[in-house]
DNA sequence: CCTTGACCTCAAGTCAGCTTGAGGTTGCAT
DNA sequence: ATGCAACCTCAAGCTGACTTGAGGTCAAGG
């Protein structure tokens, strides 16, 4: 047989070794294990053991976290993947190019809003009943997820 | 005396009558009291009366919010106006022009984000290591308020 | 063998920004 | 005078994303 340097150490790891390498705090952790973004076996002991290959899970979840998704939208993402599967990097080229497009009109919404304020700044209104700015239509679109998230 | 049309009606207006103008809920309103955002008076049966300006006031919070802006950013914002005088259109424009800025780096800030993420498609990897994505220095900005918000 | 640190489970707490509910009062029109 | 919508207070609940605490177990080194 050759010389395989593969297999490099035991596929599994304890929640210590995932909250050091993310940078999350273990509980955070049991917290997303609880929701189901990802699994964990246990030992005989019942403690928990990932696979190394969840790091780059909770990557994703951190990332798509700064692009302001929630949780529940990054339930949903992570399950576009074949069942139980760890994406393959075209999954994450595809569930990128989508968060995309995330980013991308939230730019346009942002700036929109950019140019109104602008017209207002020349108007000096800010009044509900004139200003572009305060428009029903896009409203509570352009801060993001948050508890006022849902304006409408 | 010249004919004045001014003092077009009583300037106090109850409580509901602001929920109406701003599509606020009445509920949000006493809130937005408590928290010395608006203030009140009261009638001799106790109940709030508030100034018609304060329509404008409330106007502002809804805008500023939109900008991704929490109660506690709006509160230093408004206190930054002199005390207790409704703001003019000066007041306004000057507020304006820092939600502008606002506004300005949190596009930046995503369009930034955008440009590291097509180099990630194109490497596929959103690895935490390598992933130019993922980097503590500007993390917790993108999203806007909310609870996740003090990452750091 | 024993200690120490990493791990375990629940339950409850936190923060923001409100809403909902119970139970009571006011004020304007008829 | 009365009816009833609009107002009042105070306490508790809700969502999201976790953290904290209490009280206990596991595993590896000295």
């Amino acid at each position: 047989m050759l010389a395989k340097p593969a297999k490099g150490r035991n596929d599994l790891v304890p929640i210590g070794v995932l909250a050091q390498r993310t940078g999350l705090a273990v509980s955070a952790i049991r917290y997303y294990e609880e929701r189901g973004l990802i699994a964990s076996i246990r030992t005989g002991g019942n403690q928990r053991r990932f696979l190394r290959s969840d790091i780059r899970r909770l990557s994703f979840i951190l990332i798509a976290q700064r692009l302001g998704l929630g949780l529940t939208e990054i339930e949903r993402e992570m399950a576009s993947l074949p069942h139980g599967r760890t994406p393959t990097v075209l999954d994450w080229q595809r569930i990128s190019r989508s968060l995309r497009s995330e980013i991308d009109s939230r730019i346009q919404l942002l700036t929109r809003t950019r140019n109104k304020l602008d017209e207002c700044i020349g108007c000096g209104c800010l009044s509900l009943d004139r200003c572009q700015l305060y428009n029903k239509e896009d409203r509570a679109s352009a801060a993001g997820p948050g508890p006022r998230f849902v304006l409408d």
